[in-house]
Order: structure tokens, then C-alpha cells, then sequence
DNA sequence: TGTACATCAGTGAACGCGCGTTCACTGATGTAC
DNA sequence: TGTACATCAGTGAACGCGCGTTCACTGATGTAC
């Protein structure tokens, strides 16, 4: 073989992974192909040696980001007060490519092809469950209480608006706030 | 003149209207000029006799739907309680094309050109203002209170959550939790 | 009153561009004999 | 050991398509004389 065992895996690895971070900050339908390969350090022609379509590579992309939040920000054991340091915190809102998938891309998930919405089924719903665990550690694998879906919510919407508002003082008083309603819940 | 007076501003409005409802259910860049003119009952050509640019439609168009929420949901001297019911309901999340801009798109806005990104700073922080006024009636005009904010992100993320899950008893559980959280807190 | 011309909202062909996708090709390596 | 061939990840030109935008044109009306 011209390249060593295990090669194509590990491109395809970081061609997701660049479109993870890419789809992430310039939005699903915000990047084409010929860019996001340029960014894997390849030409777009390869693309379909590794996905069917562009939808697949999404799906992928989505469901590496969403892994990559889960295991630095929803640590398991972590309480609910550090996990809210760190997503509700001002570098979460600024660096958008390494930030949460839910946050990010959810809201555009309903007017996306089936795979893709299915895939964002997927993602919110391990995000609830790992908001619940972080809430409820005492009682594993419970489906989500009220309490983990409100606090869900909060996290999510407080990014959205945070995000949103163009005063920085403002922005930051949302994550703030947000943080007191969902450690003061709990 | 051939046409009516004031039948350019009426066709312009028609033109606003019509794109508030399609970049609602398809997304700000979910939908071309073309069609968004033959919505209106237009060619497409006619567009740049009502707009400088597509942009100049987009920041019409969102802060039309605003001010459209504005006044069906966040009506002045309604309770939070029946704000909640009304925003937190599930026809809410299946009638995006009328729902509210802020948790249908302002998650696309860090990704747009300015003018658009500065609409969504208005309309979030309108969006705040009303939440504000909701929950503390009886303090005209203060700048929003962490209840609000808090109230705020809860609804909105809840909206997004809701329409991201694939299951609708969680889908309804995420909008029953997150109204008992901002009716409880108040 | 009748004719010539100005106005202007709307039409539809055309532009250059970038998209998703296809495909013939390249070239380094492994295998067969 | 040497030569011929198979393999296959990656290349880059090409496809049809729809986009945002431009522009010459249409045609109904109002105005000038």
C-alpha cells in the first residue's frame, strides 16, 4: 500500500473533526465541501472516497462535537456548579467551534434533511441525560427529571442569547444569572 | 401613475411578511431570492426595487416577526403565566414560520454580516425588555432583572430543545419544565 | 378632446460564481512469478 | 533479484444547478400642450 495501515481512518478522522469545528462556526449549510476538505489539508475531489454525501460527513461532524463536550465540560462526577463554570462562561460564547453542538446547531436541526435531524435527536437527548447525571448522581440512569430539562434549557438558551446581545456586559449577565438559576434549583 | 397610491409600500410589506415566515421555516440562508419573491406573488427581478441588497430583506423580515411576537405573546399586562402557556405551548414549536425569531434564528446570527448581526442585537435585547416587563410589571422600564434573564434563557432554550428532540412526550415535558421553572421563580 | 411623451413597478433573460457531485487520471506501494 | 501488474488514496477538471445581482424592456397610467 501507498500509505501505512490505518491512514484513510485517520484522515477521515480529521476531515470530521475539522468540520466539526468549521460547521460549528460557520453554521451547517455555511461551508461547502471544496472548503471544508482545504481545511483537512486535501482537495475536495477525495471527499466521496470517505462519506457518501454531505450529509453523511455532517452527521459525523455533529456527533464528534457532541462527544468532545460531553468529555470536557459534563465530566462524570463533576458538580453541577463546575459543569455551569464552564459552560456558561465567556470563552464558551466566543470560541464557537469548540463549543456545545446543541448550543450551536440545534436550532437549525428542523429544517435539516432526516440524518441530520435524527442526529440532533441523538445529541439533545444524551445532553439532557448528561445534565441530568450532573444534576442527579445519586440516581443513575434515571430519564430526566423536570429539574434536568428546565436546567437544560437555561444552559442552552442562556449561550443562544449571550451569544446574541452585542453589549459585552449584558452578554456576560446572562451566563450569570443563568448559573444562579441553575445552581440555586438544584 | 399605474399602480394605486401607496402600492409599492403595500408590496413592500407583502415581500417582508412573506420572508419573515420562509427565513423562519427555512433559515436565514435557507431561502433565495427567487423564491421569497414568487411567495410574494413577485418575479424575481422586481426584488431590487424594493431593497438595496438581500441583507436589507433579512433585517426587515426578522424585525418584523419580532415585532409579530411581540404582540401576540408578550402582550402588555399579561401574567407569566399566560405569556409561558402561550410561548411554551406545542403549537409554538410546530408553527416555526409564526413562532418567535429569537429561538428560530438568533442561534445563526454570530455567523452574519453585520447589519444582520445587529438586528439580532436589537431584537434579543427588545426580547429581554419584554421578559423584564412580564415578570416585574410593576418596575417600568428598569433594565432586565436576573429573574429575566434567567426567565429569558430558560424559554428560549426550551423552545430549542423541544423542537431538536425526536420524541414528542419529551418534546412537551422540556416545555411543561420550563414553564414551572420561570412560573415558580417569580 | 386628442396626441406625444414621461413615469415607474414589475418582468424575465443574462452575468459570474460557488455549490455538490462525478470521473478519468496519478503515482507510490504491494504482490505474482 | 527483477519485472509486470494490481491496488487505492488522493488529484483536479468538469457536470448541471441555483444563487445574488444587473439590466433592457413592457405597459398602464399621468402630464403637457
Amino acid at each position: 500500500m501507498r500509505y501505512p495501515d490505518g491512514h484513510k481512518d485517520a484522515v477521515r478522522d480529521r476531515i470530521v473533526e475539522a468540520a466539526s469545528r468549521a460547521l460549528r462556526q460557520h453554521g451547517l449549510e455555511g461551508i461547502g465541501i471544496p472548503a471544508l476538505m482545504k481545511l483537512a489539508g486535501l482537495s475536495h475531489g477525495g471527499f466521496y472516497g470517505h462519506f457518501e454525501d454531505r450529509d453523511e460527513l455532517v452527521v459525523a461532524a455533529v456527533e464528534y462535537a457532541a462527544q468532545e463536550t460531553a468529555s470536557s465540560v459534563f465530566k462524570e462526577g463533576a458538580s453541577i456548579s463546575s459543569i455551569a463554570d464552564a459552560y456558561l462562561s465567556v470563552r464558551h460564547c466566543e470560541r464557537r467551534e469548540h463549543g456545545c453542538v446543541v448550543a450551536a446547531l440545534a436550532a437549525e436541526s428542523p429544517r435539516q434533511p432526516a440524518s441530520v435531524r435524527h442526529a440532533f435527536g441523538r445529541i439533545t437527548h444524551g445532553f439532557l441525560a448528561l445534565v441530568e447525571r450532573a444534576l442527579h448522581s445519586q440516581r443513575p440512569k434515571s430519564p430526566p427529571s423536570d429539574d434536568a430539562l428546565a436546567a437544560a434549557a437555561t444552559i442552552v438558551g442562556a449561550i443562544v442569547l449571550s451569544r446574541s446581545v452585542e453589549d459585552p456586559a449584558l452578554a456576560e449577565r446572562i451566563l450569570v444569572s443563568a448559573k444562579k438559576a441553575v445552581t440555586s434549583r438544584a
